[in-house]
DNA sequence: GTAATTTCTCAACCTAACTTTAGGTCAAGC
DNA sequence: GCTTGACCTAAAGTTAGGTTGAGAAATTAC
C-alpha cells in the first residue's frame, strides 16, 4: 500500500491505544476529521496519531472535549502542522494546567488553615471558591455557606 | 422551637447551599444519616451543616462520593464530632489533595520537556501515564502510543 | 471467488452526580 | 378546617465521555 493511502480507522486505534469507537466519537465532537476512501471507509493522515495523542495528554491535564477543541483550533487547517505548531498550541495546556495547579495550591493554604482553626465550614475559610464551581453548570453542589459559630 | 427538635432538609439545604435533592442524595450515598420525625419528615443535627461542607470541600479535592464516604467513616458515630475529629479527618483529605497537586506537577515537567522537543506523541515522553488512566475504568481513552518519528 | 475481517451507521446503554417530574402527605397560618 | 408550602417516594431525565450491539457493506486473505 502506498503511504498516502492514509490509515484505517482500526491502524489508528491500534498506533494511539484509542477504541475505535472513541475515535468515532471524537470526530463527532469535532476533534478529528478524516476524509473518506471511495467505499465511504474513514482514512486518516500520520499525522492524526500525534493529534490524538494530543487529545489524549489534554484529556490527563483536565480539559474537556470542547476546551481541546478549541486548543486545537489553533493548528493551520490547510497543511500538515509543524513542530513549531504544536510547541504553540502545547504552550496553551501549559497555561491550563499551571491554573489548575494554582487553584489546587489555593485549596491546600486553605485545608492548612481550616486544619488549624478547625472551623471546615465557614464562608471565612475561603474553601469556597465560587469560581471554580460555578462552571459546574447542571450538576454538582452549588455553593458552600457556614455553619453558625459556636456549635 | 426548641433547639433539640432538629432541622428539616429545608432548613439544611438553605445552610448549605445545597439542593434538597442532593441531600436526599448524599443519604443514599450513605454520606449522611437523618432521622424521621412523627410525619416521617428528615430532621438534620446541626452538626451537618459541618458534615455537608465537608462534602463539599472533599469534592473540590476531586473526592468521588464513595471515597468521600471512606473518609467520613473516621468519625465517631456515636456523638457530635469535635474540632479534633474534624482535624484528623482533614489531614487524610490533605493528603489526597497532595498527591493530585504532585501528580500535575509530574505532568507539566513532562509537558515542559515535550515543548522543548516537539515530540508530544511518543511513549518515552512521559506523558503517558499508566496509573493515572488505569483507574478510570469504564470509559475514557485507554493508553497513549507513538508516531513513528520522522513524520 | 468466497470466507473472514474490518468498517459502516444508528440507536441504546453505561457511570457519576445529581435534577426533575408525578402523585401524594405533613405542617403551619388564618 | 382549609389552603399553602414544605416534604415524601419512586422513577425518569441530564451531561460527559464514551461503549455495545445489530445489521449491512467494504476490504483483505486465501
Amino acid at each position: 500500500m502506498p503511504p498516502s493511502d492514509g490509515l484505517p480507522i482500526g491502524a489508528l486505534a491500534a498506533r494511539t491505544g484509542l477504541a475505535v469507537s472513541a475515535i468515532r466519537y471524537y470526530e463527532d465532537q469535532g476533534l478529528i476529521l478524516p476524509w473518506r476512501n471511495a467505499g465511504g471507509q474513514r482514512r486518516y493522515q500520520r499525522a492524526d496519531i500525534r493529534r490524538l495523542s494530543f487529545v489524549m495528554i489534554a484529556q490527563q491535564f483536565g480539559l474537556s472535549l470542547p476546551e481541546i477543541r478549541e486548543v486545537l483550533s489553533g493548528l493551520p487547517g490547510n497543511r500538515t502542522p509543524t513542530k513549531a505548531d504544536w510547541n504553540r498550541i502545547s504552550k496553551g495546556l501549559r497555561k491550563h494546567l499551571d491554573a489548575r495547579i494554582n487553584t489546587l495550591l489555593r485549596l491546600r493554604d486553605n485545608l492548612d488553615g481550616c486544619i488549624g482553626c478547625g472551623c471546615l465550614s465557614l464562608p471565612n475559610c475561603k474553601l469556597y471558591n465560587p469560581d471554580d464551581r460555578a462552571k459546574k453548570g447542571g450538576s454538582g453542589p452549588r455553593y458552600l455557606m457556614g455553619d453558625t459559630p459556636g456549635s
